[in-house]
DNA sequence: GTTTTTGTACTGACCAGTCAGTTCAAAACG
DNA sequence: CGTTTTGAACTGACTGGTCAGTACAAAAAC
């Protein structure tokens, strides 16, 4: 695996994060795919076997970028300010790449989908950041008794996809900030 | 229209429903949903003129009978007990017609997608029902001054939608009164 | 000299949409 | 009555286009 191929297969991740947002994962053809990297057709089958193939490979790239810059925002401060700073990080992540989470939503809920087996691994690596400082306001007891944190971090998640979503989608005009504060409200409503 | 017709447009409705949660919408065919609703193909172009106009009228259908049973479910008690009513009718609701809230989701942030216009109305029509009774809500001072209304009833919609989804394919053991009381904590975390 | 990419041409399955012909129920007729 | 007509509703074989995947020789990159 050399670094040219390497970046033959971003340019080929970002083509097709580029597309998928209008069109879907479905809607979308290898040749359009190609052409949008500025790549031939037999490279996306030389690199990834099939289409199935790159978009298996392409949900892991995204979800690992996501997941990353989450984990860059722990601090062993107060857990909502690292929760703040992830909802954050996020929506940005969101709008930098609106294909993306545009595919999450459409096919994660899909039993049993084509990549619904990559993306329930994929679910429970965010759901498991979330969850972890959760657990932390549960340790300090600003919880309240009722929650369960698994599901919580669950909703959390989905939550922040379809809001961020509805803020590209309908709501344009409004700042990352405001929306990240709607969706710290609903946050700070269920801790203390 | 005939009522011969009549049941003939509804057996392709819920064929499509049956069909739509586990392929998707973009990956169904119109010759599966004639065979499933044990009708002939011509038949849905017949009523339908195409397999858009068929979805069309499909996400017409869906979304007014749930309308019908979240409007059937306001009362002048307090608005917190009309909000969680909506909520159980909506949750029953998606677990009846578990494909229906999957194609909401796929298609609803897809612009410019094929069904995108008549999406955004039916959205419309579901958020003013939340929004009234969150208006209601802030009648009586009962909504923090941070809160907009139509932003926070586009997230309580969202946030059912997915919510309702992570409960049937995560967490199918889960009941439905726990999944209404952790979004209703969300609810009243917001509320007072 | 090995790996990777290119360009073009091709195949075959799949699928939306069409259309000539058939069924059906109810109305008009005798 | 029974018979005939009418138009709406339905049928399913067929068509034309689309697209994932293949083939491969030659070029470029490393």
């Amino acid at each position: 695996m050399s670094s040219r191929a390497e970046a033959t297969k971003r340019k080929l991740f970002e083509a097709t994060l580029r597309l998928a947002g209008t069109r879907g994962l479905v809607g979308l053809t290898v040749d359009d795919i190609a052409t949008e990297a500025g790549v031939a057709k037999g490279t996306v089958y030389y690199n990834f076997g099939s289409k199935d193939g790159l978009v298996d490979a392409l949900l892991r790239y995204g979800v690992d970028l996501l997941a990353e810059r989450m984990r860059a925002m722990v601090t062993d401060g107060d857990p909502l300010d690292t929760i703040e700073s992830q909802v954050d990080t996020t929506l940005e992540f969101i709008s930098e790449y609106p294909g993306f989470s545009q595919i999450l939503v459409s096919e994660m809920w899909r039993t049993p989908g084509q990549w619904h087996e990559t993306l329930t691994l994929l679910r429970e690596e965010i759901i498991s950041i979330v969850k972890h400082q959760l657990q932390r306001l549960d340790d300090a007891d600003r919880l309240p008794d009722g929650v369960q944190i698994p599901t919580a971090a669950a909703g959390l998640f989905g939550t922040m996809l379809v809001v961020a979503l509805d803020w590209q989608t309908f709501q344009p005009t409004r700042t990352r900030v405001e929306v990240r504060d709607s969706i710290m409200l609903l946050v700070k409503g269920m801790a203390r």
